[in-house]
RNA sequence: GGGCGGUUAGCUCAGCUGGUAAGAGCGCCUCCCUUACAAGGAGGAGGUCGUUGGUUCGAGUCCAAUACCGCCCA
């Protein structure tokens, strides 16, 4: 069968993908569910970093759908009991955004048709998008296991988050009560403080006077960026050694325009050198200032309400909106004399991740996780290297998050989302917290009891999602094989939301880590490593790539241009250059492929292997055995180099065009050339198939079925049906050969590469054979033995090659190279200008005398004695070469002398 | 304010455990559409590895300062 010229990604795919997961090689070979389960196998778990169940994929899945698959196709491979879990998340906010938006356009709203109407528009939705964004996932190559596909609003989960919920309550982890929190007045709902993003902008630093009460003229001049909250004041706090207010300590201050008291107090949070030196206190709207009013016992007013507007606390202000509040008390303010000056400033000003808007902190009654507890097991866990972090600079920064954590706020005033499973009693205002949804309050009986409005923050729900995906709280079978699970694979973007708090989570619920190792990648940026957006006009679709270049480009792409924490910047040039190499190995299996009909039935003898042989092979365990090395570092971005340095720079480029020559002599070297062929090519398929699955399946299948046909029928005996579930390359000890292989095979790599180069510098025509004389001691042997795969690969006349162990004289009219301790003769004597010899022939001088001179300083000084014996050994026989080969250079510029 | 990362060829980046005059892809220059591949082949130009100091026989690699860029936390 003729396979085309090009690779064909875009029919390939689709075919390769299903045929995948319709012999359900995405499953674990050893599945709880089977018969045959045997528990003792060891097995390697990841749970998808679930994708928001309505979005469009962006860069930044495939890095983690590439990786992710590598992981699970290379543990497949050797054999693991490999469950790779998808799923999608609700996406509380994000998700109502969306519904809410498609209320709009429809003329209505999500208050207008009720929560139940609502949400069942939302689940409509969900049912609608859900579909793209696993299909995406697909089409990456992904090899989960979709018959676990979990969707945190799913049944079980759902009772995973009852569940939780309910133990932490128990367990008095969980509280209600009026807090300072970040309110999103646009949405409607308190939010995180993961969730508020700080951005310095300009701003104004307004001044103002601060009157003492019954002190007539005297003042404390305060500085403030947000004027309006002066409503909400209830302090105003001066440092303790700050003499220029210590009278006032103590005393009370008038609340411009409203004229509250309030008192003046000593706090040494108060910055002597900031603005005045003073400072309004706002508990009720600062978070600091929250802490310090704790501190104090102050007041706290609320002046803002939920939608941003001016409270009853602000007197004649009521009802206005906070900006326009700024400008008009600050007006008034001025007319009372009361205003010092503005100046210009930049501040931090705390806005929402999502929409942008700015954060409103205010004081309301919601649910908080107490999380020292948790964080502390937490902490424990990771400091005592039960879970490890990869790349380790990690750690540090979770500890400190988890050192300095602040108890976490989890209702959400949204609608899609869980419910948070509290009941309040009508009759006698207790609560009830139940697992069932109960029907009547469980302290006095009544009936009338209302379920808690609000939802749970979406990440609660998602820091379950190791275990609730596998089953808990249920012991299923999958709960009790696969948990815990082994890698959690994420961006470093979301190791607290996500990562931390799935360890505080798991640890307090499961009472057992919930992975073994955190694997974090970075951010997907442009070419320019600018984040992309949609305003700077540098978004890169993968979907458009993918259709351009194909899965295996973009997934090659994204995983040897990554390293471990290190943003990636990608760029179409990088993943063209990658389909190339999708091509490049396509074609090289073309041409082994197209060897086999050349091949006799049988040997006659024993193998007898080329140097070519002997190095291409020596080369590949020694790539098998880096590959091992790196992936069991997590260095996968290495390996895929290696890879592909070997396939292309050394197989492709060297052994396949020696292969032509050793199998155009036919017999055993046909034979053993092509069995090696096939042997290299196999193995390369299968280290470079969690890289770029597709390509590596669909040629791998070519090439069982070609050789099955072919005398070699027997090598695949034990291929498995499908590179997905083949074996993986096995590490060879070094049998002693390697090196000495490796080096002869280095010496007609530069033999050759030294006669090219003289060829395209004469511009001698390409197919034109030259004779060579060719001078060496130490390697006339090898060259003989070598003689037809030189003059292949150098375009050497190989009747015309004439090979000594020393010449009497040197031969005239010749261009004369030297390749290491070798000297080369080329008749080119039309072509040879004594001049330009001599110059050339005299840098090349230059430069061995220039290392002669380094490396006999070197080997004279300390070095010698110091360095380890392999390593001086090593420079001592660099310094013999070269002083070998000066010497033939002077001898070649004599002779060009007295030509 | 605390912490982290980056700074290597024109561009984008590798460089794992320090080993000896620095690598890749793209771009550039010369030649070649040879029966695996022009999405290719052969050859070439191009870098005092941000700066300064230190450790070491030996530093792009380790340590300390410093500059600039970026990120995280407060």
């Amino acid at each position: 069968m003729m396979l085309p010229k090009t690779y064909d990604f875009d029919s390939t795919e689709k075919r390769i993908y299903k045929m995948w997961e319709e012999n359900g090689y995405f499953k674990p070979c050893n599945d709880p569910h089977d018969q045959d389960f045997d528990p003792d196998i060891e097995n390697y778990v990841i749970s998808i970093p679930p994708p928001n169940v309505t979005g469009k994929l962006h860069l930044g899945h495939p890095l983690f759908v590439s990786l992710e698959d590598l992981m699970i196709r290379y543990h497949r491979m050797k054999g693991y009991s490999t469950l790779w879990v998808p799923g999608t998340d609700h996406a509380g906010i994000a998700t109502q955004l969306q519904v809410e938006k498609k209320l709009r356009e429809e003329g209505t709203s999500r208050k207008e048709i009720g929560r139940e109407k609502f949400l069942e528009r939302t689940w409509q939705w969900k049912e609608e998008h859900s579909g793209l964004i696993t299909e995406q996932i697909r089409r990456l190559g992904a090899s989960c296991d979709w018959d676990r596909e979990r969707f945190t609003m799913d049944e079980g989960l759902s009772n995973a988050v009852r569940e939780a919920f309910v133990h932490l309550y128990e367990k008095g982890l969980i509280y209600r009560g009026p807090r300072l929190i970040n309110w999103s007045p646009a949405l409607q709902t308190a939010v995180s403080d993961l969730e508020v993003e700080h951005e310095e902008e300009k701003g104004t630093l307004y001044y103002f006077k601060y009157r003492i009460a019954d002190s007539e003229g005297d003042f404390i001049p305060v500085a403030t960026t947000r004027p309006e909250t002066i409503l909400g004041d209830a302090a105003v706090a001066v440092h303790p050694e700050d003499e220029r207010f210590q009278e006032y300590v103590g005393k009370n201050a008038l609340v411009p325009i409203l004229n509250r008291e309030i008192p003046v107090i000593a706090d040494d949070y108060v910055d002597l050198d900031f603005g005045t030196g003073a400072l309004k206190i706002t508990p009720g709207h600062d978070p600091n200032d929250y802490e310090i009013g704790t501190r104090h016992g102050l007041e706290v007013y609320s002046m803002l309400d939920k939608e941003g507007k001016v409270t009853d606390v602000g007197g004649p202000y009521q009802g206005q909106d906070r900006f326009q509040a700024r400008k008009n008390l600050w007006e008034d303010m001025r007319k009372k004399g009361l205003v010092i000056k503005e100046e210009p400033y930049v501040h931090q000003v705390p806005r929402a991740q999502r929409g942008g808007e700015i954060i409103e902190p205010m004081v309301s009654t919601q649910w908080f996780v107490d999380i020292q507890p948790l964080a502390e097991k937490a902490l424990k866990a990771v400091k005592e290297g039960e879970i490890e972090i990869v790349p380790e600079r990690f750690k540090k920064v979770y500890y400190n998050w988890m050192e300095n954590i602040h108890d976490w706020c989890i209702s959400r005033q949204l609608w899609w989302g869980h419910r948070i499973p509290v009941w309040y009693c009508a009759d006698c205002n207790q609560i009830t917290v139940k697992r069932e949804d109960p029907t009547a309050c469980e302290h006095c009986g009544s009936e009338d009891i209302q379920q808690d409005p609000d939802v749970l923050d979406t990440w609660f729900s998602s820091g379950l999602w190791p275990f609730s995906t596998l089953g808990w709280p249920e012991e299923t079978p999958d709960y009790e094989y696969f948990y815990p699970t082994t890698m959690m694979e994420t961006g470093y973007d979301i190791l607290f939301f996500w990562v931390a708090r799935m360890i505080m989570m798991g640890l307090e619920l499961t009472g057992q880590k919930p992975f073994s190792t955190v694997y974090l990648h970075g951010l997907v940026m442009d070419k320019h490593g600018q984040k992309m957006s949609k305003t700077k006009g540098n978004v890169i679709d993968p979907i458009e790539v993918m259709d351009e270049m194909g899965t295996d480009a973009l997934r090659f792409t994204m995983l040897v241009g990554s390293t471990p924490g290190n943003n990636t910047n990608i760029s179409l040039e990088k993943v063209k250059a990658n389909r190339n190499f999708a091509n490049k190995v396509w074609n090289a299996g073309r041409y082994v492929l197209g060897t086999l009909p050349d091949a006799p039935s049988a040997p006659r003898n024993e193998p007898d292997w080329t140097l070519a042989d002997s190095w291409i092979w020596a080369r590949l365990q020694q790539l098998i055995r880096s590959v091992e090395r790196l992936f069991e570092n997590h260095q996968y971005g290495i390996a895929g180099r290696q890879i592909y340095d070997f396939f292309w720079s050394e197989f492709a480029d060297w052994y396949l065009e020696i292969s032509k020559e050793q199998i155009s002599r036919g017999g055993d070297h046909a034979y053993y050339t092509i069995e090696t062929l096939i042997r290299v090519l196999d193995i390369s398929l299968r280290l470079l198939h969690p890289f770029t699955p597709y390509v590596t399946e669909e040629l791998w299948q070519h090439l069982k079925e070609a050789v099955e046909g072919s005398p070699f029928a027997d090598r695949v005996n034990d291929w498995e049906d499908a590179l997905i579930i083949a074996s993986w390359p096995e590490t060879r000890e070094i049998e002693g050969w390697e090196a000495e292989a490796v080096d002869n095979f280095e010496m007609i790599q530069e033999m050759v590469r030294t006669i090219r180069n003289m060829r395209a510098e004469k511009n001698v025509q390409d197919g034109r054979l030259i004779p060579a004389l060719i001078a060496s001691t130490e390697f006339a042997q090898l060259f003989k033995q070598e003689k037809e795969i030189l003059a292949e690969l150098a375009q050497l006349d190989k009747d015309q090659i004439e090979i000594r162990k020393e010449l009497d004289k040197k031969p005239e009219g010749h261009v004369a190279l030297v390749a290491g301790p070798v000297e080369i003769y080329l008749p080119l004597a039309d072509l040879v200008d004594p001049e330009e010899e001599h110059k050339r022939l005299h840098n090349e001088l230059k430069q061995a005398e220039g290392q002669i001179q380094r490396l006999e300083k070197l080997i004279a000084g300390p070095f010698s004695e110091k360095a380890p014996q392999e390593v001086v050994e090593k420079e001592k026989a660099k310094l013999d070469s070269y002083r070998e080969k000066a010497t033939t250079i002077r001898e070649q510029i004599e002779m060009l002398k007295k030509a």
